[in-house]
DNA sequence: GGCCAGGAGGCCT
DNA sequence: AGGCCTCATGGC
């Protein structure tokens, strides 16, 4: 219980689609984790790395038994039963809320775009960050067809300007965008740091806080010892956990997030 | 029905 | 402690 998650999970290879509760697709991907994706009707649409990705709920468990990327952006190696076990004797309330929303995934995202999406993100509402995101793409990505277009890697991004940036929409987040191009590198270099490091990294970028780092590393390098920290979170905090320290959900507080913050927005219908 | 503040999943000075 | 791009939202 004390060591790491990966370290103690006994060793399995692959994991069967029998072996996997059902996603919950919806709390997953619209949860304010990735920016990527739509819902029009029952179909799931996203590009992700590259790539035009769509699927029906019904879809998704075989989609993913065929589709490599796909298992590996949905975490399907992640024992998450192990985790929301321990997560769920916690405390009453926390279990409450694992057993209304099972099974929240969190994503591995492209570092990249998930680190431009959560610089957008700051005093900033999901549906404008959407907007925003699919602006950079249909400008400086690759068309993919059908009206599609790649999210723009740093190389692609290298000499749009604050000016151009701005017209898009950006706003006040348009210089932190070109310094995160500029800085873009630091990204590869996360992978061997520590999670203080990598959030001391991460944060030399203009527009990089405390907050938004913690949403890149958990949810870019899934880093479940992260426990992104916003005004919502905040408040849920004080009012279920009053004095309590995020520590508290160790080693998962990630995943203890996501939870909490889903259960939240529920309660309050803010939901998608 | 329009108008207009305050606020939106932070960060910087 | 305040301001910041911009705009959907709710209160008059």
């Amino acid at each position: 219980m004390l060591s790491m998650p990966r370290l103690s999970f006994p060793v399995r290879l692959r994991y069967t689609l029998s072996m996997q509760k059902a996603i919950n697709i919806d709390a997953t991907l619209f949860c304010g984790q990735s920016f990527a994706w739509s819902k029009e009707g029952e179909v799931y649409r996203a590009v992700i790395d590259g790539r035009p990705v769509s699927f029906t709920g019904e879809e998704l468990p075989s989609l993913l038994e065929q589709d490599r990327a796909l298992w590996r952006y949905f975490d399907c190696s992640f024992d998450y039963e192990e985790a929301e076990e321990q997560l769920s004797a916690v405390d009453p309330y926390l279990r409450s809320c694992i057993v209304s929303f099972a099974s929240v995934r969190i994503l591995r995202q492209d570092p990249w775009e998930t680190t431009v999406g959560f610089i957008l993100s700051q005093n900033n509402n999901i549906a404008r960050i959407r907007g925003l995101c699919r602006r950079l793409s249909e400008a400086y990505g690759r068309p993919l067809g059908e009206g599609l277009y790649s999210f723009p890697r740093p190389e692609e991004l290298a000499a749009v300007t604050e000016e151009e940036l701005r017209a898009l929409g950006a706003g006040f987040r348009a210089p932190y965008l070109v310094d995160a191009v500029a800085k873009s590198r630091i990204l590869g270099e996360i992978a061997a740091l520590s999670d203080r490091e990598a959030q001391e990294a991460l944060m030399s970028i203009d527009g990089v806080g405390v907050k938004v780092s913690s949403c890149i590393l958990l949810f870019a390098y899934h880093r479940l010892r992260l426990f992104p920290l916003d005004v919502w979170m905040k408040r849920i905090m004080a009012e279920h956990y009053p004095g309590r320290d995020p520590a508290l959900f160790a080693p998962y507080e990630g995943l203890a997030q996501q939870y909490l913050f889903h259960a939240y927005r529920s309660e309050h219908g803010r939901n998608g």
